[in-house]
DNA sequence: GTGAAAGCGCTAACAT
DNA sequence: ATGTTAGCGCTTTCAC
C-alpha cells in the first residue's frame, strides 16, 4: 500500500503539504498542489479512509436507516440518497430496521433496533444520519442528539430533529376533492392497515382526510367504505373484492392510501367486469413507476427528489450550517391519468 | 466520548485486556471479562470504529455494488446480503454503478466507474466486495485481486474471481421444455435488450437456450417469434402487443426472460382478449414476488438466498479460508402456477 | 506556503 | 492471563 510519506518524498515537499494539497486546502501553491497531485497519480496513491478519519474525525460517509428494504418507495428515496451522495464523494451506509420484528413488544426491546441506536450509530463510523420514515422513540431520540452529528427525518415530524415530511392529511383531502369534483359522492377508501401506523401514523392521517374531505362536502363516511390492506397490489386487489362484493355498498370511487393498493383494485376492479373509470374511479397516493403503465390518477410525492434533498440538508449541516430543527413539507402534485372520471349519472363532465 | 482508557480505569485493568475481552478473545479470564464488560455498559462505551480500524486493518464493513437500485431482483438480492450482514455484525456500503451511463464510451471511460475502482475501493474502508451482476473488465479485475480483499461476484464467471451464478442456458430450456411438453410448438421469446448485455449477455444465453430447446424439438426458431424488452412490465405488454398483433406469427405460447416481462405479457393478452392459459401459455424467470399473485408459471432463483450465501462465502473468506475462485452453479426451480397449460388443440393435457 | 511533531483511539506483538 | 509499548496512516496545530 502506498502511503502518504511516499508521495511526499517524490513531491519533495512534508508529508502535511501532501495531506493539505489532496484535501484541496488553500494554503498550497499552485505549482506544490500540481507536483504533490502528479506524485499521487503516479504512485497510485489513496488515501486510508481510516488514518484521515481518525485524525481529522470525518469519515464521509453516511448512514441511512429504512424500514423497508422491498418496497417501491423506500427504494426510491434510497436511490436519490445514494445519487447524491456519490456525487458528492460520500459513502452510504445502509442500515435495515424492520419494524415488524418485535412489533409484540415495545419498540425499546427490539434487540436489532436496540443493537443500531446503541452500538452501530455510536462507533463514529458516519457522520451523519438519515432516517427513513422511523418514527423514534424518547431514548432514540436521546441517543441521536447525544453523538452530536447531524440528522436529518424523511416523514416526521420528529421531535428536535430536523424533518422533511408529507402533509398526508392535505393529501388525502386533494385525492378525494378530486373526485368530489368529478361528481363521485360515494367513495371508498383503502387504508394502509396496522403494521403501518408506526411509520408517524400515515395510514391514520390519510384516512382522516379522506373523512375530512367528506365531511366538508356534506358525506357521512361509511365506515363499510373503509377497507385496510397492507400497501401491496395483492392486498389492494383482495381489499378491493371484499369491497365491490359488498351489497350493502356501492361506491363509484375509490381512494387508495397507496399506489400499488390502488393499482390491486384496478386489477380487481377489470376482474369484476367493472370499467375504469367508467364504472368505477381509482386514485392513489405515490408517483409510483407502474403509474403511467397502469394510467393511474396519483398523488405524486417524488420520493426520489425526497432523498436527494435530504442529502442537501445534511450537507450544508456537515459544512457548519447548523439550522434549528424543524419540519419542512415536502411538494406533492396531482397527476391526472385514466383512472379516474366523471361519477356514472353525474351532471359533472 | 468514551474511550478505552476509561474503562480499563474503572475496570482495573490495562487497555489492552479491554480491547481483548470486548473482542471476545479466548485469552482472558471470565472473571476479568465481566468486570470489563460491566465497566464498559456503565460508561456506554463503545469501540471507535476507526481506531480499531486503523490499528488492526479490519473494518467489519463489507462493500457491495449493484448495477440496478431499482430493479425487483437487485434489491432481492442486496436484502439478503443485507440481513446476513448485518446478523454477522457488519456494516455495508453501497455502491452503485449503473451501467447504462456512458455506455456510449468504453466501460473503462465511465468516470463514475473508474472512480469507484480507483478510489473508493481502494481507501481501506472495506474488508471484502460482493459484485452482482457485473462483468468486469480487465482493468478492474486487476484493481480487485491488488486490493486482496476476498471478492464474491454474483452472476458470473468472472477470471480469477470467486462467482455464484446462475446457468442462464439451462433455466431457459427448463421454461421452454416445460411449454414443449404441454404440446405447444408456436412457442415465442421475450428476451432482454441490448442494454442488459453488459451483464454476462443474460439476454444471449437465455436467448440461445431457448433456441436449443426448440432445435431438440426439432422446431427451428422463428425470428418474428423473438421480441426485445426492457426487462420491464411495460416493455413486455409493448412487445407483446406487437407480437400478438403481427399476423405472420401465431404463438400458443411465449417464454418471456424475466417475471415483470411475463407479467407485462399477461396484462397485453387480456387486453387482446386472449386467455391465459386456454390460448396462451406464459412463463416467466425469477421469483418474483408478484408471480404468485399473477398466477405466473417461473423458473424461481431465489435471489434473496444468493444475496445470503454470497455473505456465507465471505465470511469464511474472511475467516481465513482461502478457497480457489471458481464458480458455483446457482439453485432454480420450476414453480408450476396457472400461467401455463395445455397448448390449444393439443392431445397432451 | 511549508515543515515538525504531536496526537487521533485502538490493537498486536512482545514480555512477563 | 495480563501489562507495556510501539505503531496503524493520517491531519492539524504551532512554528517559521
Amino acid at each position: 500500500m502506498t502511503k502518504i510519506q511516499k508521495v511526499a518524498d517524490l513531491a519533495g515537499v512534508s508529508t502535511a503539504t501532501v495531506s493539505r494539497a489532496l484535501a484541496g486546502k488553500s494554503s498550497v501553491s499552485p505549482a506544490t498542489r500540481s507536483r504533490v497531485e502528479d506524485a499521487a497519480r503516479e504512485l497510485g496513491y489513496v488515501v486510508s479512509a481510516n488514518a484521515s478519519s481518525l485524525a481529522s474525525g470525518k469519515t464521509r460517509n453516511v448512514g441511512v436507516v429504512v424500514p423497508f428494504i422491498d418496497s417501491w418507495f423506500f427504494i426510491a428515496v434510497l436511490k436519490g440518497i445514494q445519487r447524491s451522495l456519490a456525487d458528492a464523494g460520500y459513502d452510504l451506509t445502509l442500515y435495515h430496521l424492520d419494524p415488524n420484528v418485535g412489533q409484540d413488544r415495545p419498540v425499546e426491546e427490539n434487540p436489532r433496533r436496540r443493537r443500531l441506536f446503541d452500538e452501530f450509530l455510536r462507533r463514529g463510523r458516519v457522520d451523519a444520519l438519515i432516517a427513513v420514515s422511523l418514527e423514534l422513540n424518547r431514548a432514540e431520540l436521546d441517543s441521536l442528539t447525544a453523538i452530536k452529528k447531524p440528522v436529518v427525518g424523511i416523514g416526521g415530524p420528529l421531535p428536535g430533529i430536523q424533518t422533511l415530511s408529507l402533509d398526508d392529511h392535505e393529501v388525502a383531502r386533494l385525492a378525494v376533492d378530486h373526485l368530489l369534483a368529478l361528481g363521485h359522492r360515494e367513495i371508498a377508501h383503502l387504508a394502509g392497515d396496522q403494521d403501518f401506523e408506526i411509520d408517524f401514523h400515515l395510514p391514520a392521517h390519510r384516512r382522516a382526510g379522506w373523512e375530512e374531505a367528506l365531511a366538508r362536502a356534506g358525506i357521512t363516511p361509511d365506515p363499510l367504505m373503509l377497507r385496510t390492506a397492507d400497501f401491496t397490489i395483492a392486498g389492494g386487489y383482495d381489499a378491493t373484492l371484499q369491497l365491490l362484493g359488498d351489497p350493502r355498498v356501492h361506491p363509484t370511487a375509490i381512494f387508495a392510501a397507496s399506489d400499488e393498493m390502488a393499482i390491486g383494485a384496478m386489477l380487481a376492479a377489470r376482474d369484476l367486469g367493472r370499467s375504469v373509470p367508467e364504472d368505477l374511479s381509482i386514485i392513489g397516493i405515490d408517483g409510483h413507476e407502474l403509474s403511467d403503465f397502469f394510467s393511474l390518477t396519483t398523488v405524486d410525492q417524488f420520493p426520489e427528489v425526497q432523498g436527494r434533498h435530504a442529502v442537501e440538508i445534511l450537507l450544508h449541516q456537515l459544512d457548519g450550517d447548523r439550522p434549528e430543527p424543524g419540519n419542512e413539507a415536502l411538494p406533492y402534485e396531482l397527476v391526472v391519468r385514466k383512472s379516474t372520471g366523471p361519477a356514472p349519472g353525474s351532471s359533472r363532465r
